[in-house]
RNA sequence: GGAGGAGUGCCCGAGUGGCUAAAGGGGACGGGCUGUAAACCCGUUGGCUACGCCUACGUUGGUUCGAAUCCAACCUCCUCCA
């Protein structure tokens, strides 16, 4: 039983979706009322989007699966000034080939959440440069620069830190919001969007676009975002062992999307479940109670509904296995990361310490050494003492590779052709 | 334009002539405990063809037997003044 009337608004709450909203009573009648279009935007910094974006990705799919039209926004535009929420300093500017080729690979990744075409609740994808790149700098001064006070704008936190802490804010960054709430403007006169969200580091940015399209079209707009995604013990969402974790299957392997599901803390796995798959709650409440070794099922479950979505089925079957042979049997799946050795170069022999730099499980054969000395790194199951050990055919065992593993997470397999 | 302050390893931050590959903390990695969690404990944390060599304390030069530490110029940032 819920106190709101759409199934969207509903939804939202019952998933742990929403942080702060600028109306929520009229957004909700307004949702339950017919279709609502929003939009979420995307700058282009890097080549794929990580987990941390994924928390507005599935925001708009169960907008759009509760009968709504989302609109992505990509910042080919915004990416040029760089937002300066929440970073301490300026990021390095981006040229036009770079933005390009990012927004390139994000794009890819929605059409795996959402469904884009020409109907009333189809997603669309749009992109900022299509309005802002010919803006005319005095006209927009004049037009919507009024509309603006230096003295609210540096209250705004994205400023205000960076202020505090004697941090630089280039003018180019300070004029990010104003592009931000131009944005929403430009899209409420071309596409009818009336709802902007995004995580609650956007917050400022957004009510910013509120505001601007109330004063300058008398619109009603409305802002809503999501709780900024740390895990239970207070680290930032998708860092891990090796770095970010993407959402492109170019970027990141199916077997390490699966596993960082899998290795995600027990005081997560309620909220993950109800953020990131699709499960009913009563499901969710079910696995979230288990206790112990128990709850290791509920993680499965999780990465299990998280990969298939971002992955597609086979690949998340195929990283289940993987993993439960090799954790579960101490064998090793088809799907962990695996490197190709020539045959004959195996014959004569590859030192360990070169040999785990290039399956990537150490980034130096200094770090080879490292991990070798502190008794983590092994040759098919078998852990290394001598640094100066080889690994050659002998070693291929009975499936044709030889295992190399750091610590109890890493593994790899080598491949002779 | 003037005056003052600052720039150190992935990050924060100590270090004001040799004992400094650079304290301490964070992060990360490895080990232990466990459940492929968390918390906690221990270890490691520039590179290499490794009892040695190379690279590193904003940049470039200089002083010195010897510099992250002294000097000069330059670059960048902060604060105050005009």
């Amino acid at each position: 039983m819920s106190q709101y009337k759409s199934d969207f608004i509903s939804k939202l709450v019952e998933r742990q979706y929403l942080h702060q909203c600028t109306d929520i009573e009229a957004l909700d009648a307004k949702a339950a009322g017919g279709p609502v279009t929003a939009y979420i935007g995307f700058d282009c910094t890097a080549p794929s989007l990580h987990v941390g974006s994924l928390v507005p990705i599935m925001l708009l799919r169960l907008f759009q699966q509760t009968g709504h039209k989302p609109i992505v926004l990509m910042g080919g535009g915004t990416t040029k000034v760089g937002d300066p929420s929440g970073k301490d300093d300026q990021r390095k500017l981006l040229d036009d080939a770079a933005i390009a080729a990012n927004m390139a690979g994000i794009k890819s990744v929605f059409k795996k959440f959402l469904t884009f075409g020409d109907g009333p609740t189809d997603a669309v994808m749009v992109n900022n440069a299509d309005w802002l790149e010919n803006l005319n700098y005095v006209s927009f001064l004049r037009d919507y620069g009024r509309h603006f006070t230096i003295n609210r704008m540096l209250s705004f936190d994205s400023v205000k830190l960076r202020l505090d802490r004697e941090q630089p804010l280039t003018f180019l960054e300070f004029n990010y919001m104003i592009l931000q709430a131009y944005d929403f403007l430009e899209l409420a006169n071309r596409h009818s969007v009336s709802l902007q969200m995004g995580g609650s580091d956007q917050w400022g940015n957004i009510i910013n676009g509120v505001e601007l399209g109330r004063r300058v079209a008398e619109k009603q707009l409305y802002g809503l975002t999501t709780p900024l995604l740390t895990t239970a013990s207070g680290a930032k969402m998708g860092k891990t062992v090796d770095g970010a974790i993407w959402l492109n299957e170019d970027a990141l392997s199916a077997y390490d999307y699966w596993q960082y599901w899998r290795n995600c803390e027990d005081a997560d796995v309620g909220r993950f479940l109800r953020l990131f798959t699709e499960m009913p709650i009563e499901e969710i409440e079910r696995l979230e109670k288990l206790e112990g070794a128990e709850i290791n099922d509920a993680k499965k479950t999780l990465a299990d509904e998280a990969t298939q979505l971002c992955r597609g089925d086979k690949a998340a079957e195929l990283a289940r296995s993987t993993a439960e042979t090799t954790f579960e049997q101490g064998g090793m799946g088809e799907d962990l990361p695996s490197i190709d050795i020539a045959r004959a170069e195996l014959d004569a022999g590859i030192g360990v310490l070169a040999a785990f730099t290039m399956a990537g499980l150490s980034i130096s054969n200094g770090e080879a050494r490292r991990l070798i000395r502190g008794g983590g790194a092994k040759v098919n199951d078998q852990a290394v003492s001598d640094e100066k050990a080889t690994i050659s055919s002998e070693q291929i065992n009975s499936d044709g590779v030889i295992k190399l593993s750091a610590g109890k997470k890493r593994h790899a397999l080598i491949k002779p052709v």
